[in-house]
DNA sequence: ACTCCATGTGTGATGTTCGTATAAT
DNA sequence: CATTATACGAACATCACACATTGAT
């Protein structure tokens, strides 16, 4: 009997590791599901749903923090502040839902700079709003208008091939692209699943 | 105008039942930057409750679906939808395709461990 | 529109993982 | 101030069961 279930399992266990993989790495199902039942009017959620979420929860968090790192990088700071993130947020439009948790006035941009607007070209941003009412500058903004655009460029354009080099190495999975644009990874599922 | 300005995240750390685990993000976030780069605990936390913000929006949208559509159960589809709706069209394409190959990995899983049973029955 | 079957999901208990707290660098 | 290393405990994944949901008739 126990043959029978080792053979099965030989096959169950290609199964079993793909499907392990999914929740390899990956934030906790349980969890993503509480969130979603926060909403009163959701009462049944699909096995697939928190699967799905874990993923996009993957390319949200990565999308946000390369943006926040590009802003990092426009102070020439090594470290992503909570700035950095509102930043990202503000240049962002489809991150407009999020202003409620951060709001406006804790990015830092200098006005009248377009430095701003040419890194979030670099970044592939369409031409964002940003109203910016008179927010002034945060404490820790410091003098950065002396950059030209071109030397942050490349400063970024530096970083990204780090970036993609230390992807490179670090993981197969995604290190073509991920130029600071938001290609997602062409990962489609698990590595070593197909 | 107040000195109170940096206390209000503080709220936010009480219930970390609402949020994903920050070391997770934490991984993930660590993931896409270079090895030199370091991340801030405030931008840590404040990635951590985005995240749960994006999940929130993104089921509230896809929940609305299903009302409209008197359906009880939000599915993977639902969510793609409201994504999409909201203007995450980049994500959808990979996204679609981890869907597909988890709806048949795990209808592979399934068959195989009807046919362990089988064989355990007839065993 | 209504019914019926199959599929799939919520709930609760349990073993195991892994995230959090803390101290040192 | 952020990262790393370590131990403990909470939380996660899993399973079984009852029945609601879905889609076709």
């Amino acid at each position: 009997l126990e043959r029978f279930w080792e053979q099965a399992k030989g096959e169950v266990d290609e199964h079993s590791e793909v499907l392990a993989d999914f929740k390899a790495q990956a934030l906790p199902l349980a969890r993503i599901k509480k969130i979603m039942k926060s909403d009163e009017d959701v009462r049944m959620i699909s096995a697939e749903a928190p699967v799905l979420f874990a993923r996009a929860c993957e390319f949200f968090i990565q999308e946000l923090t390369l943006r926040s790192w590009a802003a990092a990088q426009e102070y020439k700071r090594r470290t992503i502040q909570r700035s950095d993130v509102a930043t990202a947020i503000a240049r962002t439009d489809v991150f407009d839902f999020l202003v409620d948790i951060v709001p406006r006035e804790e990015a830092n941009e200098p006005p009248g700079t377009d430095g701003a607007a040419a890194a979030a070209q670099l970044v592939g941003v369409p031409p964002p709003p940003v109203p910016m009412p008179g927010g002034g500058a945060p404490p820790s903004a410091p003098q950065m208008g002396m950059l030209s655009p071109a030397q942050q460029q490349q400063q970024q354009q530096a970083q990204q091939q780090q970036a993609q080099q230390q992807q490179a190495q670090d993981g197969h999975q995604m290190g073509q692209q991920m130029g600071l644009q938001w290609p997602p990874p062409p990962q489609p599922f698990p590595p070593g699943g197909g | 105008m107040s000195a109170d300005s940096g206390d209000e995240r503080d709220a936010a750390a009480r219930d970390q039942d609402r949020y994903l685990p920050i070391a997770n993000i934490s991984r993930i976030m660590k993931r896409v930057l270079p090895a030199n780069a370091k991340i801030a605990k405030d931008a840590k936390e404040t990635v951590q409750e985005c995240l749960s913000e994006f999940v929130s929006f993104i089921t509230s949208e896809a929940s609305d679906k299903c009302q409209r559509e008197k359906r009880k159960t939000v599915n993977g589809d639902d969510l793609i939808w409201a994504m999409t709706t909201l203007g995450f069209d980049d994500y959808i394409e990979p996204l679609k395709a981890y869907l597909a190959k988890f709806r048949e990995a795990e209808k592979k899983a399934l068959a195989a461990t009807s046919k362990a049973r089988q064989q355990d029955g007839d065993a």
